[in-house]
DNA sequence: CTGAAAGCGCTTACAG
DNA sequence: CTGAAAGCGCTTACAG
């Protein structure tokens, strides 16, 4: 085991040319089928993998997605969203022995860098273009270089790019009537970063929404999805003169900073705030009290995701793909807020 | 920027051979100053890159390392460490245009397999190995591949691999001192999996600090590292006759999880129950009271891993570096417990 | 200091 | 159905 098996030595010992061996190893047509499964027992047999290197070099494909994060480090371990994505993603190229290359960088601006640099290195088959922008100038880059990608995020604002995406705005809807139907009609939103896509999404669709059900008030806050902006967003909230009765947080460690603020200014949750958390995970199970939470299941969408890109590599037309729609998940930091001025707006 | 920029393309327009152009590039002896110059400066006029896959065959470097994590999907967005980790081998990776590839697998078998693979494919020039255990099989079959190899953990338990470690066993030391010195003298440790590494070594540091500051009882409790079983074993600890007045969690989310468990049974923290989370994070901060911690600069260990697996490439003699040692930082969680029973122990 | 040539390990037309 | 050969884009002895 000490020296690598080539395509040479298993034709040697098949007694057979190179040609031939490659043609029965990589199922094309031009060798019998005796032949082709003498010549894949004994490729098994003497342990030989593919050199990557030269597989890629004569026109095949490099083997691997790129996946670049322009987060900074400190943001990034703390949301499960990522690990999650990821681990999916891998389940789904696990079969095709299609590796990820992760890439930290700390802007946009080195990540195009990036993906320059491994188009010319030809490093990629294809990337993942993660935490979509409006107006994004990512995607340009990525349709001249003709790099194929799958797009985590959307509908639209990707251009020619493919894309799979989650309905958040319908989840907004739905978050909101929950609410409502508890009687709230304060409701505030803890959001994420203004013009990051599904942040303008969920805007929009809880101020259309908050429209129609003629909540009393409704107000979203901007954040860059730190506890501690979460945190200091709640203290603001509670602190006004006719406070929230709900606030629905743009993801869970936002959220659990938030009922954290509320048992250090004395607000009981439910009691007198209900809090949502938008993605769910294993964090809002484990406060107290548990956080109600909109739940998308991550893993399936990163699978999505990667099977789509090797489906888009394989020839197939891809464009717009919905995902399955997120499940809210009802826990103890939501209820029917505690009554403490008279009733005036309900029947 | 259609077309890929080649060595050859470089050289025609230089007026030189490919050779020349590549001595040129790589910076070795062959070519003149003032050519080296011209070179350097058209290939980067012209966008060139190197071809990963043509300089990995040619016998140079994949360019690329592996970390293969072997734990299951669910578990492993939770502790920010992986992410942190991450993001530190990258800083010091990104310098020399060297690529992470990751893959996520069930067990360890697989994680053999993908080794294995990854040699005969030449995919990486290096890995870091993680998790390390006592007996570690994985261990064995990297010193036959001599795939150069960086262990995240020790010290000692991985052959004749090279590896960097931090120390966990004074660090229990100081933090069982530090609970002893506030009166604890009932201290329970909910620790990971035994058979790992770390854990064995946390765990024979916590029995023999407990035994030479003779506490009146000590224990430890195994689990997965999931918050569930960490809200177990707390609930286990606390529900006895006579049970702890600190607790020791071996990662932040059960820590969590163990406030949570705290203030569901009425057991207030840190006035009953002080509360010891081992890796730092934001988790920490955001809880109420937030949490006192071992803090280890996860970040920094993930570069130093990365530069040392690249000396280690570099032909430099690495055997077992020591990372900085971690740091106790003192928050609210932990304080002198209430005395309910007449004082009997303490002088 | 520079150029021509072989070779890394595959894939893929092109002949037989 | 099979074999001999060229080529992918680099690196690196080997001559000059």
């Amino acid at each position: 085991m000490t020296k690598r098996v080539t395509i040479a030595d298993v034709a040697r010992q098949a007694g057979l040319s190179k040609g031939a061996v490659s043609y029965a190893l990589n199922g094309q047509p031009g060798v019998s089928e005796s032949t082709r499964q003498r010549v894949l027992r004994l490729a098994l047999e003497m342990g030989w993998h593919p050199n990557s290197a030269a597989k890629a070099l004569s026109g095949a494909r490099s083997g691997a997605f790129g996946l670049v994060l322009a987060r900074p480090a400190s943001t990034l371990g703390v949301e499960p969203f990522f690990m999650r994505l990821i681990s999916g993603m891998e389940t789904a190229m696990a079969s095709t022995q299609t590796a990820l290359l992760l890439q930290v960088v700390p802007d946009h601006d080195a990540e195009i860098a990036t993906y320059r640099r491994w188009w010319a290195e030809r490093r990629v088959d294809g990337v993942f273009l993660i935490d979509l922008c409006v107006d994004d100038k990512r995607v340009p880059v990525l349709e001249e270089l003709r790099l194929p990608v799958m797009v985590v995020g959307g509908p639209g604002h990707h251009g020619s790019l493919a894309g799979v995406w989650i309905d958040d705005a319908s989840a907004m809807v739905m978050v909101v009537e929950y609410l409502a139907a508890l009687r709230h009609r304060r409701i505030a939103r803890v959001g994420g970063v203004p013009g990051m896509l599904h942040d303008e999404l969920r805007s929009a669709a809880f101020d259309s929404v908050a429209d129609r059900l003629e909540l009393e008030w409704s107000t979203t806050i901007p954040t860059d999805y730190s506890p501690e902006r979460g945190a200091q967003a709640t203290r603001r909230l509670l602190s006004g003169a006719n406070p929230p009765t709900a606030i629905i947080y743009d993801n869970d460690v936002m959220a659990v900073a938030g009922v954290s603020v509320a048992h250090e200014m004395g607000v009981q949750v439910p009691g007198d705030l209900s809090i949502m958390a938008w993605d769910d995970s294993v964090l809002c199970e484990i406060t107290h009290p548990p956080l109600t939470a909109v739940s998308r299941d991550i893993t399936a969408y990163g699978r999505q995701l990667a099977e789509h890109l090797l489906a888009l590599l394989n020839g197939e037309v891809v464009t717009e793909v919905q995902d399955n729609p997120p499940r809210l998940v009802v826990r103890g930091s939501t209820a029917r807020p505690t009554d403490h001025r008279p009733a005036a707006v309900t029947g």
